[in-house]
DNA sequence: TTAAAAATATGATGACCATCATATAATCAA
DNA sequence: TTGATTATATGATGGTCATCATATTTTTAA
């Protein structure tokens, strides 16, 4: 266990706040001065950690991705236990009406919370987006104890981050739990067999 | 047939620069001088057309998907012409290599180009991000010759929408490209029934 | 043609932003 | 403890932004 210099625990506290920023908020509402007043620090001191802004985004896509993965890890360990097949529980996790709302609180998958606007950022971050979906499209061939193709497992990827930033941009119409629900289920049936 | 007066045609050619913009560079880049000079005009003249910048997003928007759905309807109506099931053009047109790069340019589907934002807007917005949402789920329910429920439609839409987003944020790695085909091919076999 | 009305332009204001040079405070090695 | 090093804070700079009051130009109607 390599325990944290001071200055190494200061940069993960400012990740950490970066990352929720930028899922709460998107990529281009993430302020220097800002995450460093919600960092408990003050703006100037930040380029003591990063080269620039554009440094801080492409790091705190990746943390916002480790993240939400080990999220993901305790979660389906605990459905998994439950007697739940792996590839259902994540499916059940994902499309959970908890995992819809808590984007309003910079938590939950930044892939979701971020793709569309994965075409526009510059290289390094999204070389670090890039990362993010190829991990994901794994751990859903993984999941299904590799019965799902590449190809599979990308298509199942695009239909969970489609329904629910779909369904986030439905709430308050009613029709988001009706649409969350029915792809849950939908899903569940059609990929029942894959695990 | 209406004709527009000269303030009707300025404020068409405000809100097309403003459709534009928000798709190839977001919501958060519209800056207001930037899409007068855009659409040739300075930018203090941009209040005598909308009460704010807020106003604009939301028309902006509207009018990215008007124009998006009518070059669908063109596009689709030439390939149905050719023989291709609705569906199956739909699919195809969707998810074409056209479709994956034009994102740069500012032209395609809005939702695909904006969607993980939807929930970050504000309430007027935010209601017009919805009906595009509603309006795409009934084009494909209306293309499946009403073989598909709602909830099936909108299914179809999630995937259609994230494949899109996940290979724009794949696009330089080469990934792109064979993703994209595999799920066009794969949907085109899978809906090929229902129309 | 001319006065009224409508559309657009000029220029200013105050707010926010990334970046950085420099100063202070905290830590660490001797 | 003390000097050196590292971490953080202060305050400034130059840039961008939305908004608006006012001025000018263009259009319209008589």
């Amino acid at each position: 266990m390599t325990a944290l210099s001071k200055k190494e625990m200061t940069h993960q506290r400012i990740l950490q706040t970066a990352a929720k920023i930028i899922r709460r908020d998107g990529f281009d509402s993430l302020a220097v001065a800002d995450v460093m007043k919600q960092a408990g620090l003050t703006h100037g001191g930040f380029y003591a950690h990063f080269s620039n802004r554009g440094a801080l985004l492409a790091e705190a896509l990746d943390y916002a991705g480790a993240e939400s993965a080990e999220l993901l890890r305790q979660n389906l360990a605990q459905r998994i236990s439950e007697g739940v097949q792996p590839l259902t529980a994540f499916i059940e996790i994902y499309l959970s009406d908890e995992h819809l709302n808590n984007c309003t609180e910079g938590a939950g998958c930044p892939v979701a919370a971020l793709s569309s606007d994965f075409f526009r950022l510059d290289t390094t971050t999204k070389a670090v987006a890039a990362k993010l979906i190829e991990a994901y499209i794994e751990k859903v061939q993984w999941l299904s104890n590799q019965t799902l193709s590449r190809e599979s497992a990308f298509l199942l990827t695009s239909t969970l981050i489609g329904s629910l930033q779909l369904a986030r941009g439905l709430k308050g119409t009613d029709q988001a739990s009706f649409y969350l629900t029915a792809s849950r289920e939908d899903l569940v049936r059609r990929y029942s067999d894959r695990q």
